[in-house]
DNA sequence: CATGGGGTGTTACCCCCGGTAACATGCGGG
DNA sequence: CCCGCATGTTACCGGGGGTAACACCCCATG
């Protein structure tokens, strides 16, 4: 058997390892999994960021594709926006598992620097960024605000989809339209409570 | 020696070894700089969680109350939001190590189910939600939209914040002012480039 | 003065992890 | 026949979190 398919087929034992036990599953499981042992997975991948990257960068393709696509749907912007949410709320809703795996940042580095966001969501970031800048009219300012809001962004949708995936609080149409609002201002818009500060 | 002053001064040099090698420290080195051995941290914290816990509480009682302050000073929504910003921008930047422990998300949970936002920031996105509900008026879906607003700026500003942390791509005054302006709808009001999508 | 707790500390160990060295086995081409 | 190569194995290393069992010291009590 060639390079090619065996590594598919170590991915795909690995993808359901990681299915069934979380992202912190270990190489011994996977090679098990795989019906072989250890040092044939380090044969192949490397070591573990190896592994994982390689299984990361398969899943990582759909859903970077999608919410590309969807950025650049030709749409008012308010239902393009919503419906770039979509995307990835139905992303992470269909395999929870893979979601958590990629939005699960590397632990090599000890200090912990840049981690907030796992490298697949850097490249979600990435694509907002310039989808933003090549979209809307910023002024002089516009290449550090879309560099701020591709992160800003991503950081908001990662923290409340996480959310919404944990507890379903609602379904999927009613978070996109809770996050689009927050966009569009309406925190800052909404009339203040009576007693309440301004 | 008692109890409580002991546990202090080895919360003082599991501090001193974090500041040192990042949140990944090994209890090893954690007792060593202690001038202890292992079984002695297990007494007092349980366990390894038990310690981080500890460390962090110590350290997020300090920036939880600036921004529970800064939610709550009386100023202009606008002047409020973007002093909420500031506080919490100045804080992960006076004490660059503390703030990764405390955005660390525990990897104690291999399912990594609810990770996305660290025990901390989790406090900080229910101030947020408490603050949203107590001062805005957001008609009968207001406990829904608090919440997932509390979330999703929560993580907005983890993400823009770390990245900023890292790169210090501007002074801190103009990270807080494309926040802001994020969260005031200037993406959603901006006109579109001449030829691009609406 | 002896004695016996209880807290502080130690050494030595367990199991599992990621990672590797060294050895077995099967198979195609000179 | 025999070599070379890939594929697989077992057995190990260092180090992680966590714990059991033992040593010590101090102090109250008879």
């Amino acid at each position: 058997m060639s390079a090619e398919p065996r590594r598919e087929q170590l991915l795909n034992a690995a993808d359901r390892v990681i299915q069934r036990d979380g992202p912190g599953a270990s190489m011994n499981a996977i090679a098990a999994e795989a019906g072989i042992t250890k040092p044939i997975l380090y044969r192949h991948f490397g070591d573990r960021t190896g592994l994982i990257r390689a299984l990361t960068d398969r899943h990582t393709t759909g859903l970077l594709a999608a919410v590309r696509a969807a950025l650049n749907e030709p749409l008012e912007r308010r239902d393009r926006v919503e419906h770039v949410l979509d995307v990835y709320l139905a992303g992470i809703e269909s395999r929870p598992q893979v979601y958590r795996l990629l939005t699960h940042p590397e632990h090599g580095d000890p200090t912990g620097a840049g981690q907030a966001l796992a490298p697949a969501l850097r490249q979600i970031a990435e694509e907002i960024t310039r989808a933003v800048q090549a979209q809307v009219d910023l002024g002089p300012d516009a290449p550090l605000l879309a560099e701020t809001w591709g992160r800003a962004i991503t950081g908001m949708v990662l923290a409340a989809g996480d959310w919404w995936l944990d507890q379903r609080p609602c379904p999927r149409a009613r978070m996109v339209q809770a996050l689009a609002d927050l966009l569009w201002g309406r925190l800052a818009a909404a009339a203040p409570l009576p007693g309440a500060l301004g």
